[in-house]
DNA sequence: GTATTGGTCAATACACTGTATCGAACGATG
DNA sequence: CATCGTTCGATACAGTGTATTGACCAATAC
């Protein structure tokens, strides 16, 4: 067969170019744009323009993407601030601001530990910021004001989901959990509760974080201080 | 055609029973025995010798199950003592050892806003048994309470899974990541999480639980107190 | 310069998921 | 007895993570 009639070889259609970085990029990408469940591999992959299985030269399985994911976000996370009081606040305030940025990451934080280089190096600047605080203290009170802000992040997000999913605004919100609650109040059977939600303060999600934390702080605080 | 050579209607068999309980006790009963991950639909439906789309008469979809399965759960959850500061302890303590019973709980808690009738009972308990704090500091604490919490006990069990997850006992674990551990430190990078994994003494769950919960209703009783 | 090897990539395949659809069978109602 | 509406389960569909497999390329061995 001749040159002519014989079809030039497929092309070999020039390879994308791959890295750990890009795959993770093209992930969070779609995480932030809907969310975890829109995390499949073969959409990182098709957003890539190569084949599902080509990640798994990079990855070795999905979980390993999402730790990956999860580092990747460490690397925006980083105490500041004078003394171990304003590097655990300005922590915690970072962990929740990512967290706003992405919010996927609350389903993810405190779900396996991270020890990935970008985790590591937040966690060597908190310690390194608290050198005021005795050694043998340091790891239990980090300890406690990280369980503090991932547990009340995870909440915050999951009540703005909430909201979000019964229609997108207010009006919607109380054609739909807004009768169940009121019904079930009416029954009288939650009485203190019923007057927590009816006669207290509402506060939004800032002053219940900052509230919380300062509880946690100044706990700590006075053990720390007065050992 | 006779009787005899006509066969018999197709058995109807029997129609196996089936509830709201039903479902979510064999749902719970799969996830306590393989993980989350073990309660798929169809696996339910077959633990009740029953056809997947059965379970759609009871439930609407998977995620209404897993609020099922976490009110249930919140049966179980309830404060005791005297005071204020007692009532709390006892709800942390009470959800860290629902979370021991029921490791899966740990994946949803905080995930979505609770409010089936057990996870309210749950809260009633605890907004009656807060009397002594004002009505508009109620719901701060308990939020502040529940968020270290669910932040902790997701890391106990995040812990506790990788340590099971490279072998089941001490040796594996340091053949896998200690190593990378070891080696990471090594670099000299991290000096102060170095010095602290070294030097420090180690606490172990119990412990680190109970010291971060003190932190915290520390820090509440003094703003309860003195307001 | 040809034959062989090794390694990389993508197509295919598999077992499984949650759920929509839909025909058939039933009990209750006219 | 006929009809209706409901309920049930089989089938179907689109999607998932990953194992397998076979094709191709480049580098080595003769």
């Amino acid at each position: 067969m001749v040159v002519w009639e014989r079809p030039e070889p497929p092309s070999r259609p020039a390879l994308a170019p791959l890295s750990r970085e890009l795959i993770v990029r093209a992930a969070i990408r779609l995480a932030d744009a809907d969310g975890l469940d829109a995390v499949s591999l073969r959409k990182v992959a098709t957003a890539l323009d190569v084949g599902p299985m080509r990640l798994y030269g990079y990855i070795e399985s999905k979980e390993e993407l999402l730790d990956l994911m999860v580092d990747a976000v460490h690397a925006e996370i980083r105490p500041t601030g004078e003394g171990w009081r304003e590097a655990l606040r300005s922590l915690a305030d970072a962990v929740r601001h990512a967290v706003h940025r992405h919010e996927w990451l609350a389903d993810l934080l405190g779900g396996r530990p991270q020890l990935g280089p970008h985790a590591l190096a937040t966690s060597e600047a908190v310690m390194a910021a608290l050198g005021d605080v005795g050694i043998d203290s340091a790891m239990p009170v980090v300890s406690a004001v990280n369980a503090y802000t991932i547990g009340a992040v995870r909440r915050e997000i999951a009540e703005r989901r909430a909201e979000r999913a019964t229609g997108m605004d207010e009006k919607r919100w109380q054609a739909t959990l807004g009768p169940y609650l009121t019904r079930t109040f009416a029954t009288g059977k939650l009485p203190a509760l019923a007057a927590v939600v009816r006669d207290a303060v509402h506060l939004d999600a800032d002053e219940t974080f900052r509230i919380g934390l300062d509880f946690l702080l100044d706990g700590i605080e006075a053990r720390v201080s007065a050992p």
